[in-house]
DNA sequence: TCTGGGGTCCTAGGACCC
DNA sequence: TCTGGGGTCCTAGGACCC
């Protein structure tokens, strides 16, 4: 079923964010190679202590969401088919679906396995308004992946993202640019990118719980209710200002691993050599993006299921798994567990930096040649050199004196800069 | 047989430097 | 003889998102 994207008008003109959301994805995937399991309730998660990962519609029914536990779930819904996750498969499927939507733009900022926003502002020219690329987006992925979307347009990120919500399941929603004020008027503080339970009872207390009633109040009191930087950002939202572009390339800022014991473990032999497989695998993923991370970070969580974090910094830098765990394994003899036995472990690399000899696999030239575009290179390499600093990108008269400089020394950043401005 | 695992961002205090 | 103020880094915790 497809909605008409036009509760709130048709006056796509200005609404150049699409938010694309896969609808109850992990259970997609699944049905879409046993379909002989549509139309019953299905969920997707583990056995023992897990949580719903994704549930089917006809599982929704009863009650049943991602997030709560297992156990839950097969109290409100005994006859659910429930199928172990096959997470694997759910990347394969999202990454040939990510390819679906850089056909329609290079400009696709992946949120999630199963979300990501395109601005099509480029694209018009070649595919059409907003909504006739939206519509194209849900057919080809229907029809080339088994599985229905949802897709949400509007003139800012947050918006867009409102509107996929609204459209579930399986449907379209155009928010035009006038009527974006009107339609978040319409709903709860909770709808807001960044308020959960705890910043709606803050609000709350001072007797905001409408999206109206905190456009209408004073940002000062709704900073005295949430903080400083979120009570303006909330502010922001509720006039329905985001000023947040698409961003093709974000960089990761940490790289982590953690595990829930079957049972809460006391046996503290056992909880170092989880931390020591944790730490292997913490560092293969590292060395794998060619990265090195200057912080490491463990979790400790107690059978009372409180939870303790403890950091450290090292002097250098490290993508070695004996170093991360040698660190990890210091930190948890000094954590005041007090006894108490242990519901989870994990471990964080944070800092990352990249490693010197990595080259960074891209110049000017490659992204022009890759986006097309000058602006959408330059969107690239902004974003890259954020990252990496001004000199990880070198420019050059072309791709063989560009050379794949990366952070090295050497590297004249005016001379980089310049270069840019002639190009744009 | 309550409460996963992957992340991001913010706050707040103390250290340290100028 | 009594104590400013800004900036940055580090650490611990927490809220939030999918």
């Amino acid at each position: 079923m497809t909605r008409a994207p036009s509760a709130w008008g048709s006056d796509d003109a200005a609404a150049n964010i699409l938010h694309v959301d896969m609808d109850a994805f992990y259970a997609s995937v699944e049905l879409a190679r046993r379909p002989h399991l549509r139309g019953r309730p299905v969920i997707v998660g583990g056995d023992g202590r897990s949580v719903v990962l994704a549930a089917t519609y006809e599982a929704r029914a009863f009650g049943v969401h991602s997030a709560l536990p297992m156990a839950h779930a097969l109290r409100m819904c005994p006859q659910a088919i429930v199928l172990p996750p096959d997470l694997a498969e759910y990347r394969r499927v999202s990454g040939e679906v990510m390819e679906t939507l850089r056909a329609v733009t290079s400009l696709v900022e992946q949120l999630s396995v199963d979300e990501a926003f395109l601005d099509v502002r480029g694209a018009r020219r070649r595919l059409g308004p907003p909504s006739s690329i939206g519509a194209a987006i849900r057919e080809r992925v229907s029809a080339e992946h088994g599985i229905t979307c949802s897709v949400g347009i509007a003139s800012t990120k947050f918006v867009a993202k409102l509107a996929s919500v609204h459209a579930k399941p399986d449907g379209m929603l155009l928010i035009p640019a006038d009527a974006t004020v009107p339609f978040l008027r319409t709903l709860p503080v909770g709808a807001l990118w960044g308020v959960g339970e705890k910043t709606a009872q803050a609000l709350a207390r001072y007797g905001i719980t409408q999206v109206a009633e905190l456009a209408d109040s004073d940002v000062r009191l709704v900073q005295t209710a949430v903080g400083k930087v979120a009570g303006a950002r909330l502010h922001d939202l509720a006039w329905g200002r985001d000023p947040r572009a698409v961003e093709p390339t974000r960089a990761e800022k940490s790289i982590g691993t953690e595990t829930t014991f079957e049972h809460d473990q006391t046996d503290p032999r056992v909880v170092q050599d989880t931390l020591l497989r944790l730490a292997d695998k913490c560092a293969t993923r590292l060395r794998a993006q060619g990265l090195l991370a200057r912080t490491v970070s463990l979790k400790v969580r107690t059978a009372d299921f409180a939870t303790l974090t403890r950091s450290h910094t090292l002097v250098a830098p490290t993508d070695a798994a004996r170093e991360l765990f040698l660190v990890a394994r210091e930190m948890l003899g000094r954590a005041p567990l007090g006894g108490r036995a242990v519901r989870l472990v994990g471990i964080r690399a944070e800092g990352l930096t990249l490693r010197a000899e990595t080259p960074v696999q891209l110049t000017l030239e490659d992204a022009v040649a890759e986006h097309g575009d000058h602006r959408e290179a330059e969107v690239t390499i902004d974003l890259v050199r954020e990252r990496f600093g001004r000199s990880a990108i070198q420019l050059g008269a072309g791709p063989s004196t560009a050379s794949r400089a990366a952070s090295r020394p050497g590297v004249d950043a005016s001379t980089t800069a310049s270069a840019l401005v002639e190009l744009s």
